[in-house]
DNA sequence: TTTATATTGACCGATTCGGTTTACAGGAAT
DNA sequence: ATTCCTGTAAACCGAATCGGTCAATATAAA
């Protein structure tokens, strides 16, 4: 593997970009190696002096997008903000700047998900494992549960506007850069919303 | 092809929607006719005996789905109405209401837009340009351009509306049952600003 | 039981697969 | 000039899969 990272940096991303591009696109099985090296506009051969087999690039690519998003988390994560609103809507701020920023990841991200090759699916199951559970921290971590009305179920409203969130995120890439805000403006009145109804009177 | 189509209907409905599913998914060269074989329930030599070819299979589906949208246009299209984006909602509601009943063939449709295999390039080339045409001519026969405000481009006008509505669409299947008014409602009150901005005023 | 048909598993040559090996181009060191 | 690396790709490997065929079997009508 050091014989990639050592690459410099543009050839990095054009390989990695290629490679992302084609395993979104298609799953596991259905990219080969050669589809990956075409994309990427290297030869075949290459592909495997840098990362061994297509498995270990697979793999490597996880790993890479995940550390991606993982620091963008890092850098504008705000533990402060208490609020289980205030909250939802950082995280979609920051989901939406990676989607501006890294798109080709985020696609790949999506697409592990629905990946079925039992020749990676262990690998996945493990990544998602994971990360379901630093999702749920980053969530759920230090939130002021009390405000809520009685007998709403916070782990349901979210589930609620993670899927209202995913639409609107898959939405994006289809729209100009003026229109993200129109979206962004939607999203928060529809937070607006839940929270006028879902929480205690004294807390509005 | 008499074969085919002298199946029970509803062997055939499971044929063609695991055809479709299976070319919606990974295109035309990356299908692979044991796929569809798998995903339809019947062996990869029934699919030869039916259709002869992979190809003659996938044309086959391009008429077939063509066809259904075609009649379901017809059945609902009103050639009366006459006020652009009257009938523009009118469209709309078609298309809702197709990708509603027929979701594989909508989503198949889609995908032979972005198809690039030689071998079926061509045909996809001539059904899709012949649509073209007929499809501008769903949009604009019959319709009073003069409400127009001067210097207003309705080519321009209807382009945005597409991209906007495709976008709509694609979200359709994300979402629950409850949510296609609501997505409907907002399509509409969208309309309503572009009317009330690009109509002369005494047209409004 | 015979006959016609529906269906399939096994098979074909060709292609493509993941992966390896060899050969070559060019720069650094001798 | 020659040796020796090193980065790169073309040619190649056996295995798998491709699109497509066919002989054989299961099924049902006669």
């Amino acid at each position: 593997m050091e014989k990639f990272t050592g690459l410099p940096e543009e050839k990095q991303s054009k390989i990695i970009n290629g490679a992302l591009a084609s395993f979104s696109l298609n799953g596991y099985k259905k990219t080969s190696v050669s589809d990956i090296a075409v994309s990427a506009g290297i030869s075949k051969a290459m592909v495997f002096h840098y990362f061994g087999t297509k498995k270990e690039l697979y793999v490597y690519l996880i790993g890479y997008c995940i550390n991606l998003i993982m620091s963008q988390i890092q850098e504008r994560f705000d533990r402060s903000i208490t609020d289980f609103f205030d909250r939802i809507t950082m995280t979609a701020g920051i989901k939406i700047s990676a989607m501006e920023k890294h798109p080709a990841s985020l696609s790949f991200l999506s697409s592990i998900y629905f990946e079925q090759d039992p020749e990676v699916k262990q690998e996945i199951k493990a990544v998602l494992a994971a990360g379901e559970s630093f999702r749920s921290s980053l969530a759920y971590d230090g939130i002021d549960l009390h405000k809520f009305k009685e007998g709403v179920d916070p782990q349901l409203v979210m589930k609620l506007v993670q899927r209202y969130t995913e639409g609107h995120i898959n939405e994006l890439p289809n729209h100009a850069a003026l229109d993200v805000e129109a979206i962004n403006n939607e999203f928060q009145a529809c937070i607006r919303l839940l929270r006028n109804n879902l929480y205690k009177e004294e807390y509005l």
